[in-house]
DNA sequence: TTGTAAGCGTTATCAA
DNA sequence: TTGATAACGCTTACAA
């Protein structure tokens, strides 16, 4: 019976003897360990989706495989070969929107989910709330009272980035704000990039200019902090800044932070919840949006706009 | 002969076939996979050791097995458990000096080596040379003029953190500077306590207290700006501020950060070569030192000693 | 209920 | 050189 063999098997373990998990996975056909495809460790939003995965995984019997891809899909596919017997499935977080991986893991019959990132054709995806993270720090910034937003969102080709733009997008029209072409900063963010547009945007004369500029991310919020220290704009007084994403050090920047906190690691959690239930067979492609609200942190990058700029919105042309 | 297996591999991999490396971890009795335990992944440090871990486990046809073990023992015993047998052996970056995890390992025969924080007793590990790392910011201090520094160094019990308070000491006693007992503070690093900590070193007056402080780790340092700066104290015209480790983000703090950076990278690479000697029982014993030497960072939280300060200090008793 | 054997996909050994 | 076979350590199905 079920229950003897319990027994039998904490004595043994008492003993010293623990099952060979190798064996096991190799007689079972299941390895009871999970891949993860993790763009980079250097940006904080992965290193708490990871958390939050790995404890989902840890709960449930798993051992979490993580991987770093550098975003560079050889790697990512040297990775999946290598791991392919070993994990019964993957959570890829580094998909770009149309990525050779997603066709070999689809193709090779491995089963997947994917975090954050979605990329094109059917298949079961987790994603949060960006929109909605976007949304909300433009409507904090239009009850502030901005009128001109300038966004920096960095290259194409990435589904977190298009959604945040895309939201951008929408709460300028639907709030007939201006948009200058070049307030949407589509280039590389790599330092001095960034900043050469930043610099562009930003050299208009102040009542022309953007009176708060939102950031796709953490990393280039607060290059833009410095940026415009720099340029000797201040913050928040001259401009507001708003950033996405959130980390203790976000709070220590030139200026403490606004920011949107995503419900990363709830992310990360449900993502191992999906990739078990598609191991279980039970699952169709579709895309699952955590529960969890993005959250405004309101620190002190943000403030109403300068005065002269009031005085110019309001002016009757 | 081997090349016609090798011609035979190759055609079979044209249509699709692939060896299983769960079978053969079990026919060889090698996994072919190394294990990695971090204490956190939010600690930038350990992200770049990890990119490093990664990069040289690829390189030797190796996968790296990378988990998250908050520095709780509990936990890395069950995830030491899980990968005992799918791993051929262990980077460990979370042991405490005093690690029950390091005697599981030795006591299960499982091989590893310590990285970044050493445990006692024998062992192979491989470090960064902390101490010259410590040194060389003081030295920089020295040099700007400070003589009245502080250290935050945090609780006992972490090999690294011991070698950089130990090198602190080393110098202040060799350059005969003052060091009342609570400039050492070995207190939590919850924010909170820290501020009340840092709150407490800064309350005597301006030419008594330090002019310089020093922190054990980034996130430390950066706490250390902003409550500098919720004191009304300037960085660096009044007190200069030297972190240790460094980021992205470091030079956008309120103060860009003069700090120290170890070769973190290096040292992942160096473990899981050093580990690989181990598995091939070619390795004692011993500890290794990164050569890669530590780099002093310079940004704009140090400068001078205040004048007053000087005058002070040069005002005979 | 208990024990035995087959199978998981490799590699390694030993005859042929 | 080739080909069959045991072994790796577990699970499960089937006979005793």
């Amino acid at each position: 019976m079920a229950e003897t063999r319990e027994r039998i098997f904490e004595a043994a373990k008492q003993l010293g003897w623990r099952p060979n998990s190798v064996a096991r996975s190799l007689s079972l056909g299941r390895a009871y360990a999970l891949g993860m495809l993790i763009p980079t460790f250097a940006n904080p939003a992965y290193a708490s989706m990871i958390a939050g995965a790995q404890r989902a995984a840890e709960d449930s019997g798993n051992v979490l495989l993580v991987t770093d891809t550098s975003d560079n899909e050889a790697r990512m596919k040297v990775q999946i070969e290598r791991l392919a017997d070993r994990a019964d499935g993957f959570v890829v977080a580094s998909a770009a929107l149309n990525s050779p991986t997603v066709a070999l893991l689809q193709e090779r019959g491995l089963p997947f989910v994917l975090l954050n990132r979605r990329s094109a054709g059917e298949h079961v995806s987790v994603v949060g709330d960006d929109e909605a993270g976007v949304h909300m720090s433009l409507e904090y910034l239009s009850l502030l009272g901005h009128r001109r937003i300038a966004y920096l969102a960095g290259p194409r080709g990435v589904d977190t980035v298009e959604r945040r733009v895309g939201a951008f997008r929408d709460f300028v029209r639907s709030q007939g704000l201006p948009m200058p072409k070049d307030w949407v900063y589509r280039g590389s963010l790599a330092p001095d990039r960034l900043l050469a547009g930043l610099t562009r945007i930003m050299s208009a004369p102040a009542d022309e200019r953007p009176t708060a500029v939102v950031a796709v991310n953490l990393l280039t919020a607060s290059q833009v902090l410095s940026g415009l220290r720099g340029l000797g704009i201040g913050v928040p007084e001259d401009v507001s800044v708003v950033g996405f994403d959130d980390w203790p050090l976000a709070e220590h920047l030139w200026r403490p932070l606004t920011t949107v906190r995503m419900p990363t690691e709830a992310m990360g959690e449900q993502a191992v919840r999906e990739l078990l239930t598609v191991l279980e067979g039970q699952s169709s492609p579709r895309e699952t949006r955590v529960e969890v609200p993005p959250e405004l942190i309101i620190r002190e990058s943000t403030a109403i706009p300068p005065v002269p700029a009031l005085r110019s919105a309001r002016r009757p042309r």
